[in-house]
DNA sequence: ACAGAAGCTTA
DNA sequence: GTAAGCTTCTGTT
């Protein structure tokens, strides 16, 4: 082995076992031999081996061998007798099979290697080593975490099942330390699968930190008095002759005095009629005739098939058909439903100017051919005067991620006119790098110079900029100190015009409707599964193709969307309600908001410890160790076996296990249903939240950086996610602990303001009730008062129940009401509750009123409006069915009243900059939950950030409309976002 | 490995 | 009864 060749490894007894389980069971040979895993073995390997040879992967062996574990018994089981005492046999029907692999690999012509003593991961440690040493690089065919702390400059793992590279930045990523930390961390998690003990209470998380902290094990285990958290220091103390041993278990041997040495590995091509008469006896049929088919293609000899290999990339890589499918998606012709149907109206310019535009940009046929690509300044120069001279350039950042905070810039798109575009790549790789990665190619503008370039255009104010989903843009060109204006954004465009029809607002559903063309997917250019690639590795032509035509598509859809808004007297919502929300988003993602990761963690132990303990009780009771989180399991044994009253179906025919029926169980005084319950909320927690949170810290700014969707929901709320912090927990005193975790920075107070009952207020407003518009006006309280009315009951004094009933039916009316939900709600028959709503409606006739008028509006148009004119369409309103009429009916409903509100805080939020900036106030944006914003500031300045932001939120829906109820802010600041709410 | 169901969190 | 997103389990690829 020289420098340059690469050696593969396939950690096989891995691969058996992974084969084994993610194949169906029964895979059988006539003769009824259990193949399955043979089978699964077969085609990994032969797959990996093509995709090996696709030098546009990047990777090409030059030596190959599939190692085996040889038996249960190795060198540590003298260190620690326990060592894999808890492994089962394994099942039956993977017995025999272990011998046929074993053939089958021999039916490959790949080395087969095992060796008494040693585990597998040992050879591979030891071949990686002898490999380096020798001037090669090395990739493990696995993705198991206890081969990781060998990953390094010299030495990568792929992972063929998810067809992933793992390498060190990924194994940071997934455990928080750098691989050869590896044995360290896993010295205090242990692992339960191998009986390796570690320390108890100590996960990867946690161990992952503590190792950041004192650099190794040895520091931790030498200073482990230091550790505050008390539990955590005992069991460390307690534990570090298991964590030492464990240590030793998982550190993997690499001086196994191996028989072969590497010039045995060096790889042969399959000898075509050897391995075809092994699959034909395992009577793999599929396989055996795509080994035929590659085999005899090359001549059907094990000389040609040999020279292949060699030169797989001239004439055999995968993409020698690319340009077919292209071609044939390029010659379809525009389908005809897209848009052309709406005839416009005679003398209605704007409607005719949309017609007519659609006409143009439609009939023009897509050709990706004919896109440039810009490698040079002076061209790239030419190309932003061509976009000053139109004023208008539709572009397409391409990145290394989907997440901006994270992405790096690879290349840009833009078009100037239909037809008319080019892709800027920036820093693609060579196709054949490495694990490493390839170099970066020749011919391409480095970014800082492109950027150079771009950044005047891109700021400049005479020219449009336009983009599909703008946001992820802005906030990538942000972080490089670019701040684009002004812009258009094709996705918020169809968004204003088309929320609630059937089509998404993507880039592709787009390009369907409106312009019948189907774009380049992502995937064609990537690859799929098996082979792909970061874009970066993409070919450059291939990245041409796909870029340039989503700028040229996201332009011409600017040019058959944008007129639609004049049409449809929809410019103002655009302009005032979505357009200039981006940058405020795009500035809160990026500012994020601290998080507490000592807290979570702390939490987090709390969470499992008491998870525990409810396990250990919920088993006693059953007498059985079932999976409490299998509704399944746990409804049979429920209501099956322990025979519980009042079980019901779910409509897959389950028992159901909600919580409200375990609930009513419990206060039924069974004493299981309560601790399930419990259970769930501890592991709800302890899943969702704290154990989650800390992955989404960013590395750089130590913030949690959410996303939020601005095209996402039908009615025009906001989303978040990666992580959504819309649903934190608040209900439960256990729950808001996960709120002490979002904390201001030092010197800083978080100021929580929210809206109160602004959906009742909007609904007082909108349907003109005399009496809550009276009780706003008055600050009185809205439920109280609404059971006064019903009840004839005084407000002072008045039962708790009967304020509840009155809420829940206030609740209701927003949400389209029904006697059977309401009903629900309150666990009343559903006579009782159509009594209420009869009494609610005769008290309050202005709300039947309102109703009646939005379905019979819904009906007529199909879709409804917010006070502020957004459009939210009901295409199921006229069903034929009746509870989908129903529905939507409910739906439409409510999102005048849930669209209303959403728009009345986007109002607040365009504008809060601006206020703040003018008051001289620092205060920073960072979140918004629907009807609550939390602004980051520091301390001096609090008492004088909350009345500018009450200001600007209580006069929201001024001056576009005037409400005759007024809005009223809560907001109150302190250290965390618990005690701020 | 992925999709859907069930369950649970928020406004 | 409205609007969302995330995790776990389960059956199927």
């Amino acid at each position: 082995m020289k420098k340059g060749d690469h050696l593969f490894l396939v950690d096989g007894s891995g691969y058996i076992f992974r084969a084994y389980h993610a194949l169906p069971p029964l895979t059988r040979k006539s003769d009824g031999l259990p193949v399955g895993a043979v089978s699964g073995f077969c085609n990994m390997l032969w797959k990996l081996m093509q995709d090996a040879r696709n030098t546009d992967v990047g990777i090409v062996p030059t030596h190959f061998a599939v190692i085996f574990d040889y038996s249960s018994k190795t060198f540590r089981n003298d260190l620690y007798p326990e060592y894999k005492a808890n492994r089962s046999a394994p099942p039956e029907d993977l017995i025999p099979q272990f011998g046929l692999i074993r053939q089958a690999t021999r039916a490959f012509n790949l080395p087969c290697i095992e060796m008494e003593g040693f585990e597998a991961d040992d050879l591979i440690a030891t071949y990686c080593r002898l490999a380096c040493e020798a001037g090669g690089d090395t990739t493990i065919i696995s993705s198991d975490k206890d081969l990781m702390q060998l990953v390094g400059a010299t030495v990568g793992m792929y992972d063929p099942m998810k067809d992933r590279q793992i390498g060190v930045p990924e194994v940071i990523e997934k455990w928080g330390v750098p691989p050869e930390k590896m044995v360290d961390l896993q010295a205090l998690t242990g692992d339960s699968v191998d009986n390796v003990p570690g320390v108890p209470g100590i996960g990867p998380k946690t161990a992952a930190q503590l190792l950041e902290q004192f650099g190794d094990l040895d520091g931790l285990l030498a200073r482990a008095g230091e550790i505050k958290q008390d539990k955590r220091r005992e069991s460390i103390i307690a534990n570090t002759d298991k964590a030492r041993v464990s240590r030793q278990l998982v550190t993997l041997k690499n001086d196994v005095p191996v028989a072969e040495g590497l010039d045995d590995f060096v790889l042969h091509a399959p000898d075509g009629p050897k391995l075809i008469g092994f699959l034909k006896t395992m009577e793999f049929t599929s396989l055996t005739r795509r080994v035929a088919e590659a085999t005899s293609t090359e001549a059907g000899d094990v000389q040609a098939v040999a020279v292949t290999v060699e030169r797989a990339d001239s004439a055999h890589g995968p993409d020698v058909g690319a340009g077919e499918p292209v071609m044939a998606r390029n010659g379809a012709e525009p389908s005809e439903s897209n848009g052309t149907t709406e005839t416009p109206k005679q003398g209605d310019t704007p409607s005719l100017l949309a017609a007519l535009r659609l006409e143009r940009a439609a009939t023009r046929k897509i050709d990706i051919s004919a896109y440039q690509c810009i490698r040079d300044i002076a061209t790239l120069k030419a190309w932003v005067a061509e976009a000053r001279e139109t004023g208008i350039a539709a572009f397409d950042v391409r990145a290394t991620a989907a997440d901006p905070m994270q992405a790096e810039l690879i290349g840009m798109a833009m078009a100037t006119a239909p037809g008319r575009a080019a892709y800027i790549p920036f820093s693609h790789k060579s196709g054949n790098g490495d694990l490493l990665g390839g170099g970066t190619l020749e011919n391409q503008i480095p970014v800082r110079e492109a950027l150079a370039v771009l950044k005047p255009l891109l700021e400049d104010k005479s020219v449009l900029k336009i983009a599909q989903n703008l946001k992820y843009d802005l906030v990538i060109m942000s972080r490089y100190g670019i701040d684009v204006a002004p812009f258009d954004d094709t996705m918020l465009i169809s968004y204003v015009l088309d929320a609630g029809t059937p089509h998404g607002h993507g880039m592709d559903a787009l390009a369907d409707k409106w312009l019948g063309h189907t774009p380049l997917q992502l995937k064609d250019v990537t690859g799929s599964g098996k082979s792909s690639v970061g874009f970066d590795q993409v070919d450059i032509d291939k990245a041409t193709a796909h870029a340039a035509e989503d700028a040229d598509v996201t332009l011409r859809l600017w040019l058959v969307l944008k007129p639609r808004l004049a049409a449809k007297g929809l410019v103002s919502v655009y302009e005032r309600l979505e357009r200039p929300l981006v940058p405020v988003l795009a500035r809160m993602e990026q500012r994020g908001i601290s998080v507490d990761r000592q807290i979570l963690s702390r939490l987090s132990g709390e969470l499992a410890q008491g998870a525990a303990r409810l396990e250990e009780e919920i088993y006693q009771l059953i007498g059985e160790r079932i999976n409490i989180g299998s509704p399944k399991q746990l409804g049979d044994i429920l209501f099956g076996r322990m025979g519980l009253p009042g079980g019901s179906k779910t409509k897959t025919g389950q028992w159901s296990t909600s919580a409200q029926l375990l609930e009513d169980l419990a206060a039924e005084g069974h004493e299981l249903p309560r601790k399930i319950v419990d259970w769930r909320q501890l592991t709800k927690l302890k899943s969702t939240y704290t154990d989650a949170l800390p992955g989404f810290i960013h590395p750089d700014t130590k913030r949690v950086h959410t996303s939020y969707a601005l095209a996402a929901t039908t009615t025009g709320r906001l989303s978040s996610s990666d992580p959504n912090l819309q649903n934190i927990p608040v209900r439960t005193a256990e729950g808001r602990k996960i709120r002490t975790a979002f904390i201001a920075d030092k010197g800083n107070r978080l100021v929580s303001a929210d809206y109160s009952q602004i959906e009742l207020r909007v609904l007082a407003h909108v349907a003109e009730i005399p009496q809550l518009r009276q009780a706003f006006a008055d600050g009185a309280d809205i439920h109280a008062i609404t059971a006064s009315e019903m009840f004839n009951v005084p407000v002072e004094g008045m039962p708790s129940e009967v304020r509840r009933r009155a809420k829940a039916i206030n609740f209701g009316i927003i949400y389209g009401i029904s006697a059977f939900g309401l009903a629900n709600q309150l666990s009343i028959p559903r006579e009782e509750a159509s009594n209420y709503i009869k009494k609610y409606f005769e008290r309050f006739p202005g709300i039947r009123d309102y109703i009646e008028e939005t379905k019979a509006y819904a009906r007529e148009h199909g879709f409804v409006e917010t006070i502020f004119g957004r459009r939210i369409h009901y295409p199921d309103i006229r069903s034929s069915n009746p509870s989908i009429r129903a529905f939507n009916e409910r739906a439409s409903i409510n999102a005048r009243l849930q669209g209303t509100a959403a728009d009345i805080i986007r109002r607040a939020m365009v504008r809060m900059d601006e206020a703040l900036e003018k008051a001289k106030l620092s205060a920073r944006m960072l979140l918004q939950v629907h009807d609550e914003l939390i602004f980051e500031t520091v301390d001096a300045e609090v008492e004088a950030t909350i009345p500018v932001v009450r200001h600007v939120m209580e006069n929201a829906a001024m001056p576009a409309v005037s409400m005759s109820v007024p809005l009223h802010v809560d907001a109150r600041a302190a250290n965390n976002w618990d005690e701020a709410h």
